[in-house]
DNA sequence: TTTAGCACTCAATTGTACCGAGTGCTAACT
DNA sequence: AGTTAGCACTCGGTACAATTGAGTGCTAAA
């Protein structure tokens, strides 16, 4: 469906001195933020020519939409069309020795359950790049149950605890409306597991209707279970430096709705599934799809075991973001988690 | 141990007509966040006198250490102490009649497990109060298995799930070092169970030596449970509006410095910890011991179940902030939850 | 002790001039 | 036809002075 390149446009090339000055600006603009001029570009390129002529160039590039003038009397700045074409032909970076030192480090090391090491995944990431990082696992809609189990707590209150085929786990307090008995809890307990055992949450399953108190813990706790599918179901996300984006923006007020949307999961999972979708690994200002972004860059990197994607690892940072840099960090920590998820679940 | 009173030190009451004028001045510095001056005083209250006298009040109060001049010919600010004051001896304010139904609405709808709830509870929080909010759930030092089961993923994996007496439900991989069978696996379930149930995760237990594929499963998990240990121990935290940080603060550095704070739960932890261990209800700036909360203020209302303090709950915002309406959001809020968890669990 | 009166202070605002980075255009050059 | 030198022009940023005004502290009288 989406073309393999990373473009969504299948973008016409530059001739390449326009290229040239084009990647000029833009590296000197995302290294500075300020807007760069004929001269700036003479010096950071060894182009031979004079600045009358990158001038001329730069007039161009502006007209066919790549660059713009703050104003007159200013040097150009990227478009997001600017943005796209330098990210659509940039050359892979790789990783910093140091960096890639402390991910190996990192992966050697890290323990824990999955949604641990996820969070720490994120912190690590977003201290690679100076960029907040996001990390979305997939839920798991398709799970099976491997086993549900029914601990009493008190004689009020029970906990169920399922297990799913993916490694999930959920936990529910059942406040009975009967008081029940350590070993009716156990005999709950095992028609529970026996009931559930391999169903998946959107199964329906026959439960009984008898009116014993064995059977009316059963009912609500399979109930209870059910009805909090919702939750269950849901991908967790991770969000590691969002004091970054206190750094990346400018503009209060930028910062604001910036961290508000990080703050909305369902937001953030959306975002990122969009950009996959769409068959991209950069999604730049509009192409993110939010007003609020329209001054950020997205990266986001793929997690996949045995061809099926299973969550993904994402950098939020500034339009004028260290692509490379940024882009080597999320692959190499999304194949990490790849290689991670693969070996061991 | 810690006074009963609010404050840090007894501290000696203001003749009425300062106390008036130092409120007044914080009042009125909290709602424009500009230095006030002897005629906005004069207008927002209805003391009867000249703003002359106003003026050499307001010196007095200066010198007792209550207000500051940011420069000469400027109005007053409250200093810390002058918060302190004005906080010592606040009435206390009730919630709007909005937020009680908000708050009302919301405990009566809420569902989820313990961490769920705690979760969306601090998104209220936030929203009720336009500050960020912290809210601490206490680990499970104390806590006693409940249950401990083995459940297989596959032959190379195993998933432990262990219940606490407290609710709490923690999960670990297990990567054996032979291959298990399902049968191995329910049997190592088993041993396993009787082996930790009713101990705590401080107490050592005595795993088989026997060198036989069960023993070593049993032995690989009660290892990998006891050793990240310091994991389970910890307390859950949960943040609520960090984007409110960039509202509250002035200047960018200041707002990094917070949310970068906010990102280390240990240090949020301990943050409320200390203050409620200082019998404080609210720290001020430098009462919250940390230099980057120097224009800070962290309210915190501890939720105790059975006289035992099982959590808190907690707003940061700037020292200027209204704290009658969050110190009513924090006190409300913490006994709901207080209500919510003693009559459940 | 309070207050009216007054000189004083100083941040903020406004106005003005100027600098200079950077432009676009044109005419000459290769 | 593309390139370049030369040049007039634009306009944001800075620096400086003048002005304003909110608010003070002091003094002397009530």
């Amino acid at each position: 469906m989406a073309p393999p390149n990373n473009s969504a446009l299948p973008s016409t090339d530059l001739d390449p001195r326009k290229a040239t000055i084009l990647e000029a600006v833009v590296t000197e603009h995302i290294d500075t933020n300020q807007p760069v001029g004929s001269s700036t570009v003479l010096q950071s390129t060894d182009i031979g020519v004079s600045p009358a002529t990158v001038r001329s160039e730069l007039v161009s590039l502006e007209r066919e939409g790549y660059l713009a003038q703050p104003h007159t009397s200013a040097g150009r700045i990227p478009t997001e069309k600017g943005y796209r074409y330098f990210v659509d032909h940039l050359q892979r970076g790789v990783l910093g020795e140091a960096q890639q030192f402390q991910v190996r480090e990192f992966f050697a090391n890290v323990r824990g359950d999955v949604e641990a090491v996820l969070e720490q995944t994120s912190t690590l990431l977003s201290q690679l790049t100076a960029y907040t990082s996001v990390i979305v696992g997939a839920g798991h809609r398709q799970a099976s149950v491997l086993s549900a189990q029914l601990v009493s707590l008190d004689t009020h209150h029970l906990l169920l605890v399922t297990v799913y085929s993916d490694g999930a786990v959920s936990k529910h307090t059942i406040v009975p409306s009967l008081e029940v008995s350590y070993e009716q809890a156990a005999e709950a307990s095992r028609q529970i597991n026996a009931l559930l055992l391999d169903t998946t949450l959107d199964q329906k399953v026959q439960v009984p209707s008898l009116g014993d108190t064995v059977a009316t813990v059963v009912r609500e706790a399979v109930a209870t279970l059910h009805a909090d599918r919702p939750s269950v179901e849901g991908e967790s996300v991770f969000i590691g430096g969002s004091s970054r984006v206190a750094e990346s923006f400018d503009g209060v007020e930028t910062v604001r709705r910036v961290l508000n949307l990080l703050e909305q999961e369902l937001l953030v999972v959306s975002l990122v599934q969009d950009i996959i979708d769409k068959g991209l690994s950069v999604a730049i200002g509009s192409e993110t799809g939010h007003e609020t972004l329209a001054t950020s860059a997205v990266i986001v990197a793929p997690v996949t075991v045995d061809g099926e994607t299973v969550g993904a690892v994402g950098l939020l940072g500034p339009s004028r973001m260290k692509y490379q840099e940024a882009m080597a960090a999320a692959e190499t920590v999304s194949s990490e988690l790849t290689r991670k998820f693969s070996g061991e679940e």
